[in-house]
DNA sequence: ACAGCGTTAGTTTTT
DNA sequence: CTAACGCTGT
């Protein structure tokens, strides 16, 4: 017990040896916050105060709750699989499993991700022959979500207009529809097992009873669904104010709350000190990852923002390097800069992995690629496609959920013709018309119609029953390996030209089901294999999307957004593309919440770094197929001058004049004396770029980047710009 | 059923 | 610019 708490700074210490009683633990960046929650869990278990089955452990990640689980089955001598720590969703779906009677779900219900969520929207329009131009299915999924998140249901949702009454018909209708196939969305989950513990009193009861300790990881980023759950397992809940239920340890940062565009409440902070009438909350300042210049430049930033709970990071490490500051004449000499430098970095013995590229948005990845390949330079690209989202890998886990649950639509739908059997369009339409008939699913309108056999569709049916024959005789891996045979899958892609890579991923989806089935039998007791192998199985695939790609090996450059760092750390970072309009991205600098979450997002940027930070912007960019021209990042202006150091390409590092950067050069005229690129005022925006114009005399427009103000269109005639 | 064409949109996305 | 989607014509 006694080397359990060695080395750790008082603070540290102070958290995880707290007595038992709620705790908000404000953790800055590289500040050893997941040490103190795992030390913090051992710490009670150890000491006798709790058992490990008295502990909720909650993660947004996956790859979060494994690393705590991996670390406390190291810190202590027993078994952790059957602790609950997990994701939100994880462990939501595990009460859900373990209760589905109760909260009204088939023992094998299915679990729909963001995908299949749209196609089911999709397809529901459909049905209803609702105009999805006029409700455009993406839109209406972020409608349903966001209601969700809120914990509200169709029913309660508020019809403030006509677009939105009919939005909230079509939540309703959803909901019916999910219900009918047995279907729950990541939402679902949790607002399924809130209402869950929320009606089923006894149930809530047990529930707050067994956990005496629940500790949350990334709070910050909790929605308000997700703070109420918590709240009714602590036993703060609407229900039962009064029962005695767990301590809440909750471990965040609101200064890296960046997930507020999908409903993350950096206000449940503060509702949970007030709630839970914390006398205090302890702070992590201390960092261990970063240099002092780096620190300095992010205390510096996050400052701008009010109304923070507030931190500053301070290290025992020196100042270390400046940060170095680099403008390209455009986005291609900002690429062709970056590589330099890193071919530089890697000459000097930096290990490749050890070198990030971050950037604002996805899009901005493309140059920097071309660059690196040019060079030679082996990069890897996070955010691509993941395992359990490849085309060939949800056709076979449709072939999976059709077989667990006949009433599953949306896999009806997804494999009745694929590969191409002769179920086309007209004979769909006809199954459509029978299910909705008899108030049935597809494939109970497919079952009942296959009478005469012979037909494709009795062929359809015959197959799934077969397959599912195969479920009660086979293991889940030989039931894998045989579907991908039975349905022609495999035929299918042995055709295609390009179908080796998606070979070898159904492959690895036989190779998955078994070490899935192997990590699923050394858990002990708990409900969670409930609904079978193949449920959870299939569960676990929805969950976990997995890794990208299977890591080639290879070490190389890494590339990602912002938003895919947070938690990531590196000898040298480089925050590129620093420009008005794309970091902070324009969509969000009009307001100030917007602005503030782009600020704490330069934050997360800025911190990642250990040794060294490179900030890199351009003049102008490829941006929707147009040069665009841009002004720096207001967010490097607010950096302290005397920690930067603005660097220009050295003689040798290769000739301004090429590609991008020649066209720069002559920007072209606009006939009325303004030019691409110069520089403006205006009296109520200030100074702006001129980005693109049209038209000429009078009718005249241009339009100008202003930064913090934003984009402008400004007819010539009326706005006064000056040449600034 | 599918290729080929035209249209459209284009921040971030742990589950 | 480009990728992805949907429609149309064969």
């Amino acid at each position: 017990m006694s080397d359990l708490l060695a080395n750790l700074n008082p603070p540290q210490l102070a958290a995880v040896t707290l007595p038992a009683q709620h705790a908000l633990i404000l953790a800055g960046a590289g500040s050893g916050k997941t040490r103190v929650l795992t030390t913090r869990i051992a710490w009670l278990i150890s000491t006798g105060q709790v058992g490990p089955q008295g502990i909720l452990a909650v993660t947004f990640t996956n790859k979060a709750a494994k690393e705590m689980q991996s670390r406390l089955a190291a810190m202590l001598p027993i078994n952790t699989r059957g602790m609950w720590i997990g994701t939100f969703h994880g462990l939501c779906n595990r009460l859900l499993r373990a209760h589905h009677r109760e909260a009204g779900l088939p023992e094998t219900f299915q679990i729909l991700d963001a995908a299949d969520q749209l196609s089911a929207i999709k397809r529901l329009l459909k049905n209803l022959n609702v105009d999805d131009e006029k409700f455009p299915p993406r839109e209406l999924m972020h409608f349903i979500n966001a209601h969700k998140e809120q914990g509200i249901r169709a029913a309660q949702a508020e019809a403030y207009d006509h677009y939105t009454s009919r939005r909230v018909e079509l939540y309703t209708e959803y909901e019916g529809q999910c219900q009918r196939e047995g279907v729950v969305d990541f939402a679902e989950l949790l607002l399924r097992s809130y209402e869950l513990l929320q009606r089923n009193e006894p149930l809530c009861r047990h529930y707050q009873e067994r956990f005496r300790h629940i500790l949350v990881d990334e709070f910050q980023d909790t929605n308000r669904l997700q703070y109420a759950w918590l709240k009714l397992l602590a036993g703060r809940g609407s229900v039962r104010p009064e029962t005695p239920g767990a301590c809440v340890f909750a471990v965040g940062d609101d200064d890296q709350s960046i997930y507020a565009f999908r409903g993350a409440e950096i206000g449940n902070m503060r509702d949970l000190q007030r709630e839970f009438e914390l006398p205090s909350v302890i702070r992590l300042e201390q960092n261990y990852r970063s240099h002092g210049n780096i620190l300095d430049a992010a205390n510096a930033l996050i400052k701008q923002n009010v109304g923070r709970l507030g931190k500053n990071l301070w290290t025992e490490a020196g100042a270390g390097e400046p940060i170095r500051v680099f403008e390209g004449i455009s986005d291609f000499d900002e690429a062709r800069f970056i590589v330099d430098e890193i071919s530089e970095l890697l000459r000097e013995g930096i290990g490749r992995d050890q070198i990030a590229l971050l950037y604002r948005s996805n899009a901005q990845s493309r140059v920097l690629e071309h660059q690196l390949f040019t060079a030679g330079v082996p990069y890897r690209v996070h955010g691509g496609l993941r395992f359990f989202d490849r085309q060939e890998i949800k056709h076979a886990l449709a072939y999976l959920r059709l077989i667990a649950n006949p009433d599953d639509d949306t896999a009806f739908a997804r494999v009745v013709n694929f590969p191409t059997r002769g179920i086309g369009t007209r004979s769909l339409e006809a199954l459509q018309e029978a299910a909705q008939r008899n108030n049935a699913s597809l494939y109970n309108a497919a079952a009942s119609l296959a009478g005469k056999a012979g037909t494709a569709v009795a062929r359809f049916v015959a197959l799934i029953e077969d397959l599912r024959a195969d479920t009660r005789a086979r293991s889940l891996p030989e039931v894998v390996d045989h579907l991908i045979d039975k349905t022609g899958l495999r035929q299918h892609y042995l055709a295609e030209k390009e179908g080796q890579d998606r070979l070898e991923n159904l492959d690895e989806l036989i190779n998955a089901a078994t070490t899935f089935l192997y990590e699923d039998s050394d858990q002990d007791g708990e409900p969670a294999a409930n609904g079978g192998p193949l449920a959870s199985f299939l569960a676990h695939a929805s969950l976990e999307a997995g890794e990208h790609q299977a890591g080639e090996g290879e070490t190389a450059v890494q590339l990602m957004t912002v938003h895919a760092a947070k938690g990531l750390e590196f000898d040298v970072v480089f925050i590129t593309g620093l420009e008005q309009g794309l970091f902070p991205h324009e969509n969000a600098a009009q307001e100030r919440a917007g602005l503030e979450e782009e600020r704490r997002l330069m934050y997360v940027a800025v911190t990642r770094a250990r040794q060294r930070l490179y900030l890199t912007h351009a003049q102008t960019r490829m941006l929707h197929g147009q040069t665009r021209y841009c002004l720096p990042s207001s967010f490097v202006d607010e950096l302290p001058a005397e920690l930067l150091r603005r660097i220009n390409r050295t003689a040798s590092a290769g000739q301004p004049g090429r590609g991008a950067a020649s066209a720069a050069r002559q920007p072209p005229t606009a006939g009325h004396g303004l030019r691409i690129g110069q520089n403006v005022r205006h009296a109520r925006f200030g100074v702006g770029v001129i980005v693109s114009t049209e038209g000429a005399g009078p009718e005249a427009r241009v339009q100008v980047n202003f930064g913090a103000a934003g984009m402008k269109w400004l007819a010539l005639e009326y706005a006064r710009l000056t040449p600034a």
